[in-house]
This record gives C-alpha cells, structure tokens and sequence, in this order.
DNA sequence: AACTATTTATAAGA
DNA sequence: TTCTTATAAATAGTT
C-alpha cells in the first residue's frame, strides 16, 4: 500500500526501482494511448532505461514518422534551415516522411468512413457492425474487379495468341506459295500493319505482348467487341 | 466531477476534448518527469494536437540526442533482420512503390469525396491491389474498435451484475426478518425505486435486466448465432 | 502476479 | 484558464 506521499527522487532500492519501472512505464504508454485515442492526438514515446534498454510507442503510424514530422515541426517552430534537411540526402529519410504521409491519408480516411454514417462523432457499435459488413462488401467489389481484370487478360493473351497463330499459319502459306521467290526469313507481312516481327519472332514472343493500360481499362468496362490488333 | 468510468474513445465535445487533452497532456508529462527521476531512466515524448501543434518533453538532454539514440538502439535491434531491405537500390524502389500507394490513396479519396457515382476514374489492377491492402487496415480497425467497445461492454455488465446480485441479497434479507409477515413471493421492496420483483425473479431475470449495452452486443454478434454473456 | 490502502489524476461544474 | 470536488485510476507496499 502507499504510504505517504510519494518522493520525487531516485528509488534507492535496485529491487524496488526495477518493478516500479515496470509498472510506472506501463502506466505512462496506457496514459499516453488513452490521450491519443480520446484527444485525436499522435503521440511518440521513447524510453530508455538506466541500462540502456528501449522501450517505446507510436500512436498513429511508426516511431520513424512521428521523428519525421518532429523534426519538419520544430524546424518550422524554430525557422532553422539546416542544411540536412534541404536535400534529400537521406533515402531512409525519404522513406519515413512517405510512410507519414500514407498514415495522414489513412486518417484522413478513416475519418470520413465516420462522417458517412454519423457526423464527427465516434461511431457506436451498431454502427460499426454495419459499416464493417460494408467495407467487407467493398473489399468484394476490389477482388471482383481484380479478378475480372486477370481473368479478361488471360482472355486477351488467348485471343492475341490465337490471331497470332493466325497470323503465323497466314505467313507460311505465303512462304509456300512464293517458295523460291523470297527467302522465308525476310518477308515483311503487316496484317494491320502493326507487326514487322517475322513468323518465328512472332511465336517467341506471344507471353510478353505488352498489355497498355488502356487496354486493360477498355477489357475490364467494355464488352469484348474485338482487339486492336 | 467524473462521472463513471472513463470512455475510450474520442471526446465528441469539442470543448471538453481540448480541456482534456490539455490536463492529460500535462499528467503525461508529470508521469514521465516522475519516471526518468524516480527509475533513472530518460525519457521523451512527442504529441501532435490534432491540429499538428507539437508539444514535446525530453528529460535529459535534447530530444535530438533521444533520436539519436534511438535510431541507435533500434538500428541495433534491426541489424538482425534481412540485410536486403537495407540496400539503397531497394530504398529507390522503396520509394517509388511509397509515391504509388500515396497516389492511389488520393485516387480514392477523390472517389470517396467528389465525383460520386458519376464520374468513374477506372483503377488499374496495381491499384486495386493497393487499396486492397489499404481496407484491410481500415477492416482491423473497424474490428478492434468493436473490440474494445465490446470489453467495455463486459466490464459495465460485470459491474451492473454485481450490483443486482447485492440489490439480491438486500432483498433476500429482508425477507428473512419479515418471515411469516409476507408471503415471500410476493414481497414488494424497492430499495432504490428499481425493483419490482421477488428476489426469486430478480436472480432469475439478472441476464434480462435490460440494458442498452446487451443490446448492441446482440446486435454486433447478430440474430443468427444466438451468443449472449 | 494479485491484492488493497492510499495517493494521484482528472471530469465536470463554477 | 483556474479552482473545486467527487470519483475513477494509479500505484507502493505487501502477500
């Protein structure tokens, strides 16, 4: 039990000083989330004990960010312009202040799941299970699409495989008609006018035909209505 | 006056939120202050307000110097992790997929906020992947909201248990020292204008006792499954 | 690691 | 912001 007030001053006792500590360090990180979570506030907690051992917490993203943004804030509070901070030198640096930024983003997302069904306030259970049901939907909705992309693609490769065969079968009756008049290796065939590859580059080549983002977009919103091949 | 156990979430009230953030940031600090004298450790502490306003505490020496010894200390730490994140080229990349996540985050939030369901910017593949990962984050924190609601609910039921269980008590000897005046069925004590019932019924009806809070733990484990505590 | 007598922190009201 | 005060929370010392 306590008794008295407590003292302001080294704990003499090793044993003693160890578990009050333990127990003073943890009371401090539960302090610390408490404030964060009910004051919408970061907070950064390093501790280091007399021997050296780190003990530490980060609110909202990692230790690495909130350093970040320590030094971007009290550089802005003291208008220093030190030189380390000028060029972006350091790509570890770099790394912590994008990863920053992502955690502002996700907060800034996370907050306006809440607007959508409550206003600022915090959201009560019931409303959680519902918006959890909805995002679950949503997460349905991204693998759906992801998986429809993949799945037109694939049909996209087979069909190009498939006129390419085509075109390959087109291109060797060709040499057999004109056996003799041309060297097979050096007819220029251009169906469409996009290929200059001939017939065996062609086949060489069908997995890495390059899908443009256009044509992934026009797979995915479109019916198939043919390729621009 | 505090007025019941302490809530773990945000302070809706805007006022009360600033004044709290305002003494539990200074109970922080005196916490930590008490720690680093009391357990010869060194401690610091960075809090961002909401607004980004920093407030800092750095108990021996400057907060640099803690930054410095915690990259120290958790370099150290992370010496014995994989070697290949270290590598510069990969810290390029590093940053270029960081650039891309950001950039997918402000794709959706543009979704989220402007154009509604009109104007659809199609996502690419990448992207859904992306955000795939980015609402499964939002997902773990939707659920470990719930959780911690749900604790909380536990604990407020526990607590309102044990006071039905002594209201029960009260009753049961009161009906010791009327025997014979009352039937004991039909006892009518209102220690606190609550309660209506026998004793009998009052420990009968101790999970039924109606609460708010019950009913948002049936409704977050839903009508299907019947669970109850 | 639990327990409790006390101190300490703090929420709400003024 | 600061003071007051009822109450919750932390914790020092003990088991």
């Amino acid at each position: 039990m306590v008794r008295g007030k407590v003292q302001l001053k080294l704990i003499e006792n090793p044993v003693h000083r160890k578990v009050t500590f333990s127990k003073r360090r943890a009371g401090l990180l539960k302090k610390a989330r408490e404030l964060s979570v009910m004051c919408d506030a970061d907070v950064g907690i390093m501790v280091f004990s007399a021997h050296g051992k780190l003990y530490e917490l980060a609110t909202n993203g990692t230790m690495e960010g909130l350093i970040e943004r320590y030094k971007m804030t009290s550089q802005e509070a003291q208008n220093y312009m030190s030189v380390a901070m000028d060029q972006p030198q350091d790509s570890e640096r770099e790394i912590s202040r994008l990863k920053e930024e992502i955690n502002v983003l996700q907060k800034s997302l996370r907050h306006m799941f809440g607007e959508g069904s409550s206003g600022h306030e915090q959201m009560s259970l019931d409303e959680l299970y519902i918006l959890e049901r909805h995002v679950g939907i949503w997460m349905d909705h991204i693998r759906t699409m992801k998986m429809q992309i993949i799945l037109q693609e694939i049909e996209s490769l087979k069909s190009k495989e498939g006129m390419l065969k085509a075109t390959n079968e087109f291109l060797q009756e060709k040499i057999v008609e004109k056996q003799g008049a041309y060297d097979a290796a050096s007819v220029m065939v251009q169906p469409e006018g996009h290929f200059e590859m001939s017939p065996t580059a062609v086949a060489e080549n069908i997995n890495a035909y390059p899908l443009t983002e256009q044509d992934q977009l026009y797979n995915f919103w479109g019916p198939e209505t043919g390729f621009s091949f």
